[in-house]
DNA sequence: ATCACTTCTTGACCTACATCAATGCACAGC
DNA sequence: GCTGTGCATTGATGTAGGTCAAGAAGTGAT
C-alpha cells in the first residue's frame, strides 16, 4: 500500500491489457475511458480525490478501459482479486461489470449493436418478455427495435 | 429469510417510496424500471432466477425505480441497510447508485438535463477538465455541448 | 513576437432514432 | 362465432444530436 506519484497525461492502464489493479486517488484527478471503432473517446468515469477507479472486468479477461491522469496525482495501487474475498462481493463486482458495459454501449454503440449484444448475453430473456420491453431496456422505442430486427433478418439472407 | 410467492403483474416497489428491501429471485422473473416525465417506461434491469434486484439509493431517500413481476415468481426479501455493514461495501453501493442514475439518464434524459445534472453533482470537475471531456462523459460531442451551454445561458436572461 | 497546438464556437448539412397514425395479428372473454 | 385489447409492423414525417469545416481565442515553446 505505497503511494505512487503520477504525472499529468501518464497512462496507467490500456484497453486490451490484462489488468489486476485498482487505483485509489489520494490527490489529483484520474479518468477512465474507452475508444470506439471510429476512434472516438468515451469517458466512463472521473476520479478525483478519494475515489477508486479501475476496470470492473474479470481478472482473466482483457479490460475495456484506459485509465490516465488528468492532473499530476498521487495514487495507491491495490490488487483487485475479488475471488479471494467473500462471494457476496463477487456478485456485486459482477453487477458493476454489467453496468459498466451497458453505459459504454449506451454512449458508443448504435441500437443494432446493443440489441445483438443483448441477444447474446441474455438469450433466454428474449423468449420470456415482449419485444417492447427489450426496446425499453435498450433505450429505444418498440418501433425502432422492430426495424432493427428486420434489418438483421434481411442482412442474414 | 422466508420465500414469498408473487404473481405476474404484482408491484413490489414504487418510485417515490422509501424503500429498504432488496429482492432475491428464487424463480420467475422481475424487472425494475423508471417512468420519465412524458410517462414513458425505461427498464433498468431484468432479474431472472438467482438475480438480486433493488433500488441502489440511500435508505433515507425516495427511490427512482418501480419493481414488478413479469412472471409468477418466488422471491426472498432482505433488508438493505448497508450502513451496518462494512464501509468498503458502503462505497460500492454508492457507486452502484451513481451508475444507476447515469444509465437511467442516458436512456431517458436529453443532453441539456444530463449536463445540468452533471454540473450540480460535480461542480468542481467542471473547473478542472476541458469541456470536450465533459461532453465525452455525457455521451455527446463537444459541439453539441457547446450549443447546450449556449442555450442554457440564453435561457437565464 | 511568432508559430504550433489545442479548445471552443458557429454554421450548414446529415442521420439515427422518435413520433404519430394506420394496419394486421394473436389471444382472451363472452 | 365475434369483439376487445395488447403487441408487432410499416409508412410518413419530425428532431436531437452527429459530422464536417471554418474561424476565434487561449497557451506554451522557441
Amino acid at each position: 500500500m505505497k503511494s505512487i506519484p503520477v504525472t499529468k497525461g501518464q497512462i496507467l492502464q490500456r484497453s486490451g491489457e490484462l489488468n489486476t489493479k485498482v487505483f485509489t486517488v489520494v490527490s489529483g484527478l484520474l479518468r477512465s475511458y474507452t475508444i470506439d471503432q471510429k476512434g472516438k473517446e468515451h469517458i466512463y468515469m472521473f476520479a478525483p480525490e478519494n475515489w477508486i477507479i479501475g476496470d470492473n472486468c474479470e481478472v482473466t479477461v482483457p479490460c475495456d478501459l484506459f485509465i490516465d491522469a488528468l492532473e499530476d496525482s498521487i495514487i495507491i495501487e491495490t490488487e483487485k482479486d475479488v475471488s479471494k474475498q467473500n462471494p457476496n462481493l463477487k456478485s456485486l463486482f459482477n453487477r458493476l461489470a454489467v453496468l459498466q458495459k451497458r453505459i459504454i454501449m449506451l454512449m458508443s454503440s448504435p441500437a443494432v449493436e446493443r440489441y445483438e449484444h443483448f441477444v447474446q448475453t441474455y438469450p433466454d430473456i428474449i423468449q420470456r418478455v415482449p419485444q417492447k420491453m427489450i426496446a425499453s431496456y435498450l433505450g429505444i422505442t418498440p418501433e425502432a427495435l422492430s426495424r432493427v430486427r428486420k434489418e438483421i433478418s434481411i442482412r442474414k439472407l
